[in-house]
DNA sequence: TTTGGTGTTATAGTTAACTATAACACTGTC
DNA sequence: GACAGTGTTATAGTTAACTATAACACCAAA
C-alpha cells in the first residue's frame, strides 16, 4: 500500500521518476500500458489529477503515449531514450552535488557500499535484466 | 554573483545547505557570524523573509545562534553535531537512492569520476582529501 | 544621542502543488 | 445499447513557498 513520499520533491515528479526507473529495470517494457491513473491514485491514496499530471510529463518527453478510453502506453525507443537523457541530466545536475557532498562528509567506499542496501521497493516485480535491484525513485 | 537556485528544492532549504557546507568545509568556523540576512538577501536578489527562513533552520536544529542587533552566530561543536548528522542522513535517505540511479542507468566509476568535476562546492573551498570515488556494489 | 549595522515581525499578494468532487469523452466487450 | 474500464476537463478550495514593503527591536561605535 501506500509507498512513502519524500518531502524535498513533488509527488507528480516522484511519480514521474518511478515510472522512469521501472522502464530503466525492465520492469515496464515498450508498448505495456502502465498501470491506469484511477488505480495508482486509488493504490497511493493520491489525487487523480496528481497522477497525471505525472504521467502527462512523460507525454512531454516523448516516453509514453495516451490512447483515450485505452490507457497509456511505454513508447518504442522509450528506454534508449532514458538512458541518454538520464544519463546525462545525472551526471550534470545530481552527480556533482552528491560527489561533493561525500567529499565534504569524509565518508569512505567500504561505509557507502554497506548503506546502499536500504530499499523501499514500491512493488514486487523484477526485472531479470543485468543486475537491476529493487527500484526506487531517483532524481 | 548570483548563484543559481535549483527548482528541485525551495531556495530558503538550499540556503540552509549551503551554510552547512561552509561550515563543514571550514569556511565558516565555529564562532564565526554568518553572512547578515540582509547582505545574502541583496547579493542573491532574494527575499530576506527567505533568507531568514533558511538561518532558522539552523537556529532549530542548534548550529547557530541568534543575537538580536548583533548578527547569527555559528555554535561550538557545529561541525561535529553536522558530521554526525548529516552523515546518517545521508547514507540513509540519500545515497541508496543515488545508488540505485547509478546502476539502473550502468553508469562506470570512470564516468563519475570524470562528472565529478563541475560545481563541487557552492563556495570555493575544497576539501583535498584524497579523491576516493564511491566503487563496487553490494550482492 | 545619532547613525548604521544587525535580527524580527506585520500585511498582503502571487504562484505552484495538492486536494475533493464531478462530469465529459472515448474504447472494447457483453 | 449498456457497461465498465480508460484518459481528460472543470470548479473550487487549502497550503507552502516566495515576494514586496514597511516597520519594529536591538547593539556598537561615532
Amino acid at each position: 500500500m501506500g509507498r512513502e513520499w519524500n518531502d524535498s520533491q513533488p509527488i507528480y515528479r516522484q511519480l514521474r521518476d518511478r515510472v522512469v526507473a521501472m522502464i530503466l529495470d525492465g520492469v515496464l517494457k515498450e508498448g505495456d500500458p502502465l498501470p491506469s491513473v484511477r488505480n495508482v491514485a486509488a493504490e497511493y491514496r493520491v489525487n487523480p489529477l496528481t497522477v497525471l499530471k505525472g504521467y502527462q510529463q512523460l507525454v512531454d518527453e516523448g516516453l509514453v503515449e495516451s490512447k483515450r478510453g485505452l490507457g497509456m502506453f511505454i513508447n518504442t525507443g522509450a528506454r534508449k531514450l532514458l538512458l541518454q537523457g538520464e544519463r546525462q541530466k545525472f551526471l550534470a545536475e545530481e552527480w556533482p552535488r552528491v560527489h561533493a557532498t561525500i567529499q565534504r562528509l569524509g565518508l569512505k567506499p567500504e561505509e557507502l557500499d554497506a548503506a546502499a542496501k536500504r530499499r523501499s521497493s514500491p512493488d514486487g516485480a523484477q526485472s531479470k535484466t543485468a543486475e537491476s535491484k529493487p527500484r526506487k525513485e531517483e532524481r
